[in-house]
DNA sequence: ATTGAAACAAGCTAGTA
DNA sequence: TACTAGCTTGTTTCAAT
């Protein structure tokens, strides 16, 4: 589904500046990838129906919300099987403090990002939460001093 | 800078929908969180001045920029010094391939996540690129099998 | 801080090349 | 597929509360 050959000079563009501002006026937006305005609408919508843009997303300061406290926590879940795993995705993607979730190949099996108020509610989470969960076999807590994400991707030269 | 008490309700609804949909139109955005137009655009600007908003990005699929493997490197860098440290962040920052870098405190310091063509690509940005550099120790490597957000973060009642 | 209304600007849908 | 034109719709400002 969509090789990035499907893209073209007009198309990256406007990936780059949607993922730049996703609230940039479609005006504007033509006016910068250098299309008429129905050009760029048309564009934006192609892109969107072939699934190449996932979602536009206001971002929020966690800290803002109360809960400065980031944590990653690497989690080791047994046994492997369908049913358990959706169980756990499903309840760790239920609890508010979650931001993300990782499935990954290696040691442990998940990398749970969370944001919670202070690490007092970090260690309920985990012990009354998570650790209390049979299929948890361990879990590893590593405190989240800095993220960075790249505001915008784009395809790569091979 | 800024108490999770500065939000009333109107923010919250505000801060949701923005969330799920950072493309909504002001005046639906009013009607849908209860309030005149000329309120939700001052509400909205009220909370991008106070920090709460950081930003609007459109996401999109990686596969479909032909970066369809994901990976999480996690890296050792010594000594930690701060001079060292800036310069390795600001390096993989640079990188086309990086999605994410999170400074953490475990056994390892830092999780990069990668986006890249293939795994041949991946080998390559591995001993090419970090490997390569004095100040990485270590890098481990997860492959990601699947990566899920939550799409809405919102304030938690401690 | 919120509102309603007016002036302004953008979105959208044709019809055409 | 992309563009121009014109009608529809939304955005923004501001005086008043």
């Amino acid at each position: 589904m969509g090789q990035p050959s499907d893209l073209d000079a007009v198309d990256v563009a406007i990936l780059r500046e949607l993922q730049k501002d996703a609230r940039l006026q479609n005006k504007e937006l033509a006016a910068i990838v250098g299309v008429a305005p129905s050009t760029a609408l048309e564009r934006v919508r192609s892109l969107r129906r072939r699934g190449v843009f996932t979602g536009f997303h206001a971002t929020v300061n966690l800290a803002a919300l109360g809960r400065p406290v980031s944590a990653l926590l690497s989690v080791r879940v047994r046994p492997h099987r369908q049913q358990i795993v959706a169980a756990f995705k499903t309840f760790v993607l239920e609890q508010p403090e979650t931001v993300s979730l990782l499935h990954v190949a290696g040691p442990d099996d998940y990398l749970i990002q969370v944001a919670v108020p202070d690490t007092t509610h970090l260690q309920q989470l985990l012990i009354n939460r998570l650790l209390s969960r049979p299929e948890v076999v361990s879990v590893n807590t590593m405190l989240v001093f800095e993220a960075v994400g790249q505001p915008v991707q784009g395809p790569i030269g091979s």
